[in-house]
RNA sequence: GCCUCCGUUGUGUAGUGGCCUAGCACGCCGCCCUCUCAAGGCGAAAACACCGGUUCGAAUCCGGUCGGAGGUGCCA
C-alpha cells in the first residue's frame, strides 16, 4: 500500500473516530483492466496492522453494502439513466479510437481537448435506433458551458472555477458497463452516507464535476477535505520507482509500525504545539482537520528513522529482545551468544532492525581488518604498543576460570592489570577490542565483547591477532 | 498552453499586523562523557522566494514576478 494512501486512510480514520463517526472501507475497482491481483488483501492487511479498523467494509459487512464497487455494478446505471432523463447526461457513441485521434490532433495544435458534445445532438430516435442495433455506447455528463462553480474545502478554503474550464462531459458509464470513478464515488458516497470526503489535492479541480452530479441528482454535497501530497523530494511525489514508497518497504526494513504511523501523521499535520509523540488513540484525540497543511510535505526518511530509533529505545528490554531476536538469528544462528546481554548493548544502537545483522556479524566471524586499526591517536596506540598490550592482557584473561567468565570479573581483572602497569585504559583496551572484533566500532567495548565471545573464542582471536602483529612488526 | 493550488533554515513545522534581533523537532557541525560506536549532556551554524504597495509598524494584508505541484483520460 502506497504511503500516500496510507496517510489518507490514517487521517480519514482519525477524523471519523474523533467525530464519533464510522470509518468505512470501500474498494474502488471499477477499472477492470488495471486490477492487480491481491491488491485488496494488501489493503486489508496494512490497515489492520496499523490498527485502522473499519466499522463497515467488504469483509465485515454493514448496512449499505456491498462495499466493493465491482459488486455494485448494477446500482449505477439507473442513476445514469435518470440523469439522461433529466438532461444532465446523454448517450455517446463516439469510439475511443476516434476520441484519441481528436485529442492527439488537438494537443498537437497546443489546445486543450474537450469533448464537443457531438452526441448530445443526436435525436432520441437515432439514439434508440443505435442502442437497439447494439452499437457500443457510454453515458456522458452534460456539463454546463458557462457560469462558475464554487465550493468550500476545509483545508483549502473557498474554491471557484469557471464551468467552461473546469467542467467537461466526462464519461459516467463506460463501454464495459462499469461506472467511472468519477461517477461511482458520487453515487456510493451518497448511498453510503458519506459526510466527509478526504482525498488528495489531485481532486481539487475535479470536485466541481462531482458537485454538478450531486445537484443534478438532488443530493446533499459532502464536506471536502483535500490533502496535500506526500513528496519524495521537492519535485517528486513518493512513487513506486523510488522503492521506498510502500508501507511494506519500511516494515520489511525493520521500521516499527507505531513509528511509521506516528511520523506519517505529522507529514501534513501538526498538533499546534511541540508535541511529537503520539499513539494512535492519542492521535484520534489530538487530530484537528483545521491544522492540516496546504503545502506538500516531503517524507523525510531521516526523521522517520529518528522516530523509529526513539520508539526502539522506549521499548521494554523484553519487547526489544523479542523483536531483535529474529534479526540476531539472521547472522548468529547456531552461535553461542548471550542474546539478553547483546540485546541490552544493542537497544540504544538500533535505528532500524535491518541494520542489526551487520552490526553483530563480527561475533560469529572474525572480519578481515587492517592493522592500521591498531593505530589510534587519541588512545595513544600503534601496532607495537598494541602487541605489548595484548601480550600483557593475555595471561590475565587466561587466568580467569571458565566459570568466572563474567563481565564484572573480566572488567575487574583487566582494570587491575592495566592500573598496575600505569597504562591508560584506552591504550590496552583499544587494542584488545580491535584484536577480538576487527572493527573500528562495535556495540560495547572490549570487556563486553570478550564476555559475549566467551573465553575460548576470545583467547583464540587474541592469539591470532598477536601473531599477525608479531609477524608484521618483525 | 490553459485552469487550480502552494511558497518560513537542508527537512517537517510554529507563527493569523507589534509578544519575531522568527520558536520547536530531525539532520548537520563542535564540545563534554567515554576502552570504540551509540545513547546522554552542552553549544553553534542555518529560513520569512523576489519586487512593489497598504500601515506608525508586515513572515503575517493587497498586487505583480519567479519557482514548484496538481488537473486538463471510457485511471483512480
Amino acid at each position: 500500500m502506497h504511503l500516500g494512501g496510507v496517510r489518507t486512510a490514517l487521517y480519514a480514520y482519525l477524523f471519523a473516530k474523533q467525530q464519533g463517526g464510522q470509518f468505512i472501507l470501500r474498494i474502488e475497482d471499477t477499472d477492470q483492466v488495471r486490477l492487480v491481483p491481491g491488491a485488496t488483501e494488501v489493503i486489508y492487511d496494512t490497515l489492520r496492522e496499523m490498527g485502522l479498523n473499519w466499522d463497515e467494509g467488504p469483509d465485515v459487512g454493514g448496512p449499505v453494502g456491498p462495499y466493493i464497487q465491482s459488486q455494485r455494478r448494477d446500482t449505477y446505471l439507473p442513476y445514469a439513466k435518470q440523469l439522461v432523463q433529466s438532461g444532465h447526461a446523454y448517450y455517446c457513441f463516439c469510439t475511443k479510437e476516434e476520441l484519441d485521434e481528436r485529442r492527439a490532433a488537438c494537443e498537437a495544435r497546443g489546445e486543450t481537448f474537450k469533448y464537443d458534445k457531438h452526441c448530445l445532438h443526436l435525436s432520441p430516435e437515432e439514439v434508440q435506433r443505435r442502442l437497439d442495433a447494439g452499437e457500443p455506447w457510454v453515458i456522458r455528463m452534460n456539463a454546463p458551458t458557462e457560469g462558475e462553480s464554487s465550493y468550500h474545502d476545509i483545508v483549502f478554503g473557498d474554491m471557484t472555477f469557471q464551468n467552461a474550464e473546469a467542467l467537461d462531459d466526462m464519461v459516467l458509464i463506460k463501454q464495459d458497463g462499469m461506472p467511472t470513478y468519477n461517477f461511482a464515488n458520487v453515487i456510493d458516497d451518497h448511498l453510503m452516507g458519506i459526510t466527509h470526503v478526504m482525498r488528495g489535492t489531485e481532486y481539487l479541480s475535479s470536485t466541481p464535476r462531482y458537485n454538478f452530479l450531486y445537484r443534478a441528482l438532488g443530493w446533499e454535497i459532502p464536506q471536502y477535505i483535500h490533502l496535500p501530497p506526500v513528496m519524495r523530494d521537492e519535485h517528486h511525489k513518493l512513487s513506486k520507482r523510488d522503492g521506498d514508497a510502500y508501507y511494506s518497504d519500511f516494515i520489511d526494513k525493520g521500521y516499527l509500525k507505531d513509528a511509521l504511523v506516528n511520523y506519517l501523521a505529522l507529514v501534513g499535520w501538526n498538533p499546534g504545539n511541540d508535541r511529537e509523540f503520539f499513539t494512535l488513540p492519542e492521535l484520534v484525540e489530538a487530530f484537528d482537520v483545521s491544522r492540516i497543511t496546504k503545502s506538500p510535505g516531503i517524507f523525510d526518511v531521516k526523521k522517520l528513522t529518528w522516530f523509529n530509533a526513539e520508539y526502539i529505545r522506549r521499548m521494554s528490554p523484553e519487547d526489544y529482545l523479542a523483536a531483535v531476536t529474529p534479526w540476531f538469528d539472521k547472522t548468529l544462528e547456531g552461535v553461542k551468544i548471550d542474546y539478553v546481554r547483546l540485546a541490552q548493548l544493542m537497544q540504544d544502537r538500533t535505528e532500524i532492525f535491518s541494520q542489526v545483522p551487520d552490526m553483530v556479524r563480527f561475533l560469529k566471524d572474525m572480519p578481515d581488518y587492517d592493522l592500521e586499526l591498531y593505530t589510534h591517536k587519541k588512545m595513544k596506540t600503534n601496532p607495537e604498543i598494541s602487541l605489548q598490550a595484548l601480550d600483557m592482557l593475555r595471561p590475565v584473561l587466561e587466568g580467569i576460570p571458565e566459570a568466572d567468565w563474567l563481565e564484572q570479573t573480566i572488567h575487574d581483572r583487566l582494570m587491575a592489570a592495566i592500573a598496575e602497569r600505569g597504562m591508560k585504559n584506552g591504550q590496552a583496551l583499544w587494542p584488545l577490542r580491535i584484536a577480538i572484533s576487527g572493527l573500528q566500532s562495535t556495540p560495547g567495548g572490549a570487556v563486553e565483547i570478550a564476555y559475549l565471545l566467551g573465553k575460548t573464542r576470545t583467547l583464540a582471536r587474541l592469539d591470532q591477532a598477536a601473531e599477525r602483529l608479531r609477524s608484521a612488526l618483525a
